[in-house]
DNA sequence: CGGCTTTGACCCGCGC
DNA sequence: GCGCGGGTCAAAGCCG
């Protein structure tokens, strides 16, 4: 008990100094975000809500304009029409974080951003239960609604153009399904068209009303990859390890915002911040073959063109991943080859066949290959190529490239800035110039990650499972300082010093009996 | 007995 | 208009 308290003082003493570092990293990266857009888009006007795919993610840091919305606009009723905005857009909001920045004007940059522990997504979700519990109502109960209350029938006109946000997850899992910290509840399966696997489909059931939808499905291609389809919002509180879930794919849909809407730029931030905030400092990676289990916040991502979806697919089936199974560590990949998905005629790019520079070597970034859905066959036309932070921790120092390590960040970057169309271009060199250039940004971010990581990543003297998660978080988080660093990754040149990576946040574990978690499992989990 | 899964039927959007 | 396929419903059965 006494270590317990200790270790919880000690958590504390993080939290609120992350808090503080966390805090000023966001006002600066606004800064610089506005920065950028003022250069860059002078002349656009404000049209980013008019945007068919615009997704946003509530990850802390978007609030949308709500224009469109004729409601109120005091300052307690804002949220609740960003809410129908959402609902009406189709947006993706995975009820993550309570920040909400204009991206237009930080100075509405609120203090509360943090959603380090499971109290702060109940703050957010108890804020959000009333408010979102018809997000996203199935065709089905759209119709009856229309049908039975008239009163319902403003905020959900149709939107034939704008469809739900998915988020697919690709991952080697033996069991039925991840277990990803919801509480699942299947309602249907059905064989797709071009998969003899059964497609099933799931429900959660944490809360009543909760309308967030999963559909689990193996590859055909590769029956030991299971492909988890997230939709929907969460109403409720979410577990620490649903979190961790929601903290990732939120994360790539924040890329599928970078990839269809111009001048979303709230969403980098979320993808930028989210994934380095939203675990929570008291949790336990989930187990797969009893083994703690990390997953980068997005080994590879593609935004793909589904007829009616605007998808992301987060791959994280890499070779050595799967190989490295002592301890299930990630690597990314840093050549990024590009594979064709037959089925989905959609590109993806990333994980090609690579090598661990080191355990638990990972990094955060992705290669997008975007197509907004609906692009009418033209799916070159939109694509563009985008990469997210990947920060270097201080084992990447310099050199170049060899040795099958990675330092994808600012080989994708530099590969966006080059081939990617204007708008999203701007958005990324601006992004990557934020993170790369400005000293104090590196040493905010950085204060910020090794605050945290800097005493859970030092290696255990003993084998006690405390400390093999400690060793483990150290590691998954690529941070782990006293690791030796064969640091092959460091490509990225000049500003390579500062490179860090960013823990992943995403946890998934193999559920061995059941495709589903309790609620109590959860718990037992996140303690 | 309650909760969950199974599974055939049904609904709906989309392409032809 | 029709057929197809994806998604959902709901009754029946299973299980702890």
């Amino acid at each position: 008990m006494g270590e317990v308290r200790e270790e919880n003082e000690r958590l504390k003493t993080l939290l609120s100094r992350i808090s503080h570092d966390y805090r000023s990293l966001q006002t600066h990266f606004y800064d610089v975000l506005q920065q950028g857009r003022a250069k860059k888009l002078p002349d656009s006007p404000a049209t980013d809500i008019e945007e068919p795919e615009f997704v946003s993610l509530r990850l802390g840091t978007s609030r949308s304009k709500c224009k469109k919305e004729d409601k109120s606009t005091t300052s307690s009723e804002v949220k609740g029409s960003t809410e129908d905005f959402l609902k009406i857009k189709g947006g993706l909001s995975l009820g993550l974080s309570d920040c909400r920045v204009d991206a237009n004007n930080s100075e509405k940059v609120q203090p509360d951003v943090m959603t380090l522990s499971p109290e702060g997504s109940f703050e957010d979700a108890r804020d959000d239960t009333a408010e979102t519990t018809e997000q996203w109502p199935p065709s089905k109960m759209l119709k009856n609604l229309r049908s039975v209350g008239a009163e319902a029938e403003d905020d959900i006109a149709p939107q034939p153009q704008v469809k739900k946000a998915r988020v697919s997850v690709r991952a080697r899992c033996d069991a039925p399904t991840m277990n990803d910290g919801c509480q699942w509840r299947k309602y249907g399966q059905k064989i797709a068209k071009g998969n003899p696997c059964p497609r099933a489909y799931y429900r959660c059931t944490v809360a009543a009303g909760c309308p967030v939808r999963k559909q689990v499905q193996r590859c055909a291609d590769d029956m030991s990859i299971l492909i988890t389809t997230y939709e929907g919002t969460h109403n409720h509180p979410l577990s620490v390890s649903a979190t961790a879930m929601a903290s990732t794919t939120s994360a790539a849909a924040s890329m599928l915002i970078s990839g269809s809407s111009s001048t979303s730029l709230a969403a980098y931030p979320a993808a930028a911040a989210s994934p380095a905030l939203a675990f929570d400092a008291s949790s336990k990676p989930p187990l797969i073959g009893g083994r703690p289990f990390f997953l980068p916040t997005a080994a590879a991502a593609a935004i793909t063109s589904t007829p009616s979806y605007p998808t992301i697919t987060l791959d994280l089936t890499s070779p050595a991943a799967a190989a490295t199974s002592s301890h299930a560590a990630f690597s990314l990949s840093n050549r990024f080859s590009h594979t064709r998905y037959p089925s989905t005629g959609f590109t993806f790019s990333g994980s090609g066949p690579s090598s661990a520079p080191w355990p638990g070597y990972l990094s955060y970034g992705a290669s997008l290959s975007a197509h907004p859905y609906n692009a009418g066959g033209g799916k070159s036309s939109s694509s563009f190529e985008a990469a997210l932070s990947s920060i270097n921790g201080s084992r990447q120092q310099g050199g170049g490239g060899g040795g099958g390590s990675a330092p994808p960040l600012y080989q994708m970057q530099q590969k966006a800035a080059a081939a990617a169309p204007p708008p999203p271009s701007v958005i990324t060199d601006t992004i990557a110039k934020a993170i790369t250039a400005d000293p104090s940004f590196h040493t905010a971010l950085a204060a910020a990650i090794t605050s945290y990581v800097g005493k859970k990543g030092s290696p255990p003297a003993s084998g006690g499972e405390d400390s093999k998660v400690g060793l483990k978080w150290g590691e998954h988080l690529g941070l782990g300082l006293t690791h030796s660093s064969p640091s092959t990754a460091a490509a990225a040149a000049a500003s390579s010093s500062s490179q860090m990576f960013l823990q992943p946040s995403l946890g998934l574990s193999g559920s061995t009996t059941s495709a589903s978690t309790s609620p109590v499992a959860n718990r037992e989990q996140a303690h």
